[in-house]
DNA sequence: GTTAGCACTCTTGAAAGTTGAGTGCTAACA
DNA sequence: TGTTAGCACTCAACTTTCAAGAGTGCTAAC
């Protein structure tokens, strides 16, 4: 037998939506006239006094009507919200329009996202943990300086500067080219370890210290993405929801959006207890960044496939509207998705 | 004859020091105690009065003490202020940590400029505008993309990915590429005009397109510039002072440091109206940006020769402390020149 | 020119009163 | 047994009132 017999579910959803929509307590009244249960507010009361009792719903004071306690909403998400399936929206547009650089593309889907929702949206461009090397150039530029040239399966490209005490004639650098293509093509962070690294220095000869500068940008390269990168929009979101926008607590969420350190506990968290759908709901102290206790936060992780993964995130009041959130969160994955894939195909 | 004599001028001063301190309009009571002129409170009523009427402070409210208008500000920063001349702060040690990547130079310097002042600080990286190609690269990297890498003097790296229809043989690689070095290395992106690219493309022969691909990837790059990468830090360090952390003003501010686009007109602004010391006070009104019309804006521009420019800037409250500010900015605007100087000799 | 004194103004905060939404409980009803 | 009407009660939120305190402007005296 189930917790909650018909009316209460109804009931509770009903409190649930309508505290949404308007983000005060509601009252008996308002869902014995509101919900098409034909109930007096009376027995409203009632149930509802058992549904306090039960710790789905809270009072924030005697005599004030009643709101959405956490395990309500987890109930809401898990049970009674519809699952909306918007046709594709209008990101797809911008995105064909900008697809060269990533960070243009990430951050103007963060804009969308934000725009879309209200809330602030934060998203991290795919990392590449896992990702292999898949071009190498060393060139020189000028009399006293190389320039190392990365390239990456997903496209990207990375760049470093070294410095050499003398110019190096062509010859030698189309041999290192080539030595540092054969050897390091393919090969992923974790493939290189120590024992590449020192045949590789054993074949550079009088010139291992350029193929340490080389290794060094690599580590570089590989390292830079594990501190990751985070685009966020929408922050002064939160300032929309009185519930929020008290200074102290402000200032704090402000503060972990600027500071994007914080946020990589919630994209590892993400990442690692996947889901079927891939879209994971944390609401109030589920979150696992602790000044988003007053928060619900929504997270999707989107495949690039070969190890290539990233995180999108949403986070508002308690009371977001989890139906379109996750709508667009969906959408957006997809989009991803398609995207990249095209990219990668042309 | 000057407008205020020497009696005006210092109460003036204290009022001003006054009310930087604590936020709060200041009494004649206070000034009379505070400072050293042994006035009764009567007679600082009397110049107070005086000072009211010329225009350099006002009333809340009657009955309430005064505080400082633009006018008064803006006398304070022109006459009263003392110079500082700290030595050379902590932030050297913080550059040369991390000289590799620019963006995290600066994103690293406005969070010790914010930090340090406890205001808000933006810095935009140097803009190439007069700035040339230095070194001009493609290469073959899979079947059907270039990559195109363009080296400006600065030693600034940009990529750009091309996709081709079919891959290129090596010689014809090599040929494009003397090509394009010889044709556009020195040139800044004024002086690549249609001349240039006609005859570009004309020796270019059935590769024309490529080399439409490659200049459009260099238009980008200059154009990239100029809708300015600017780093901010600190934005919720706003929220600290009252007079600017009620809901509306806070989240226009803040809306303005996320869209970073609305900085531009400050750094044009900047950038046009250059004086003598090169650091720039702009209160309330004065500021070129709307939002920003109950703070005070301290700019400086930045140069490394060669028509590349940067900007920096700090915004805060109109009663912020400008000496403080004003001497970071001095010490932050020649620990680049320096830095910049340093990382191109190497 | 400076100062003491006084009446006046205006914010601020506390205290007291009022309102209204909402509850819990009881008794009656179907 | 479940539902409902009615009523007393509670409590946040708002309004009003009041007193205190800071500060001013003005006048008259030094």
């Amino acid at each position: 037998m189930r917790e909650l017999d018909e009316r209460k579910t109804k009931i509770l959803n009903a409190i649930i939506r309508n505290y949404l929509d308007t983000g005060e307590p509601v009252g008996s009244r308002t869902i014995s006239k509101y919900s098409d249960l034909n109930l007096s507010s009376a027995t409203i009361r009632n149930e509802m006094s058992d549904l306090e009792e039960l710790g789905y719903i809270l009072q924030p004071h005697t005599s004030a009507g009643r709101i959405p306690s956490d395990k309500g909403y987890r109930f809401y998400v898990d049970n009674l919200m519809r699952e909306k399936n918007q046709e594709v929206s209008e990101m797809k547009e911008f995105m064909i329009e900008h697809t060269e650089r990533m960070e243009q593309v990430l951050q103007q889907m963060a804009k969308v996202l934000a725009e879309n929702t209200n809330y602030t949206a934060m998203i991290t461009a795919p990392s590449y943990h896992r990702n292999k090397v898949k071009f190498l150039q060393l060139s020189q530029v000028d009399k006293e300086q190389l320039l190392a040239v990365i390239v990456t399966e997903g496209n990207m490209v990375k760049n470093k500067m070294i410095s050499t005490r003398e110019a190096l004639d062509n010859e030698t650098l189309l041999k290192l080219n080539i030595l540092l293509n054969t050897s390091l093509n393919g090969l992923s962070a974790e493939q290189i370890n120590l024992g590449t690294i020192a045949r590789l220095k054993e074949q550079a000869g009088i010139h291992s210290n350029i193929v340490s500068d080389v290794l060094d940008a690599l580590a570089g390269v590989f390292q830079e993405d594990e501190d990751l990168e985070v685009y966020t929009s929408g922050t002064t979101n939160i300032l929309k929801y009185p519930e929020l926008s008290d200074s102290r607590k402000a200032s704090e969420l402000l503060n972990a959006f600027e500071e994007k350190k914080q946020l990589v506990s919630l994209v590892n968290e993400t990442l690692s207890s996947e889901e079927q759908t891939g879209i994971q709901v944390y609401i109030g102290d589920e979150s696992p960044i602790q000044n988003m206790k007053d928060c619900s936060v929504v997270t999707a992780t989107y495949q690039l496939g070969e190890g290539m993964t990233g995180t999108i995130g949403i986070i508002g009041p308690k009371r977001m509207d989890y139906e379109n959130v996750m709508d667009n969160l969906k959408t957006l994955k997809s989009q991803l998705d398609t995207v990249f894939q095209n990219n990668k195909e042309k």
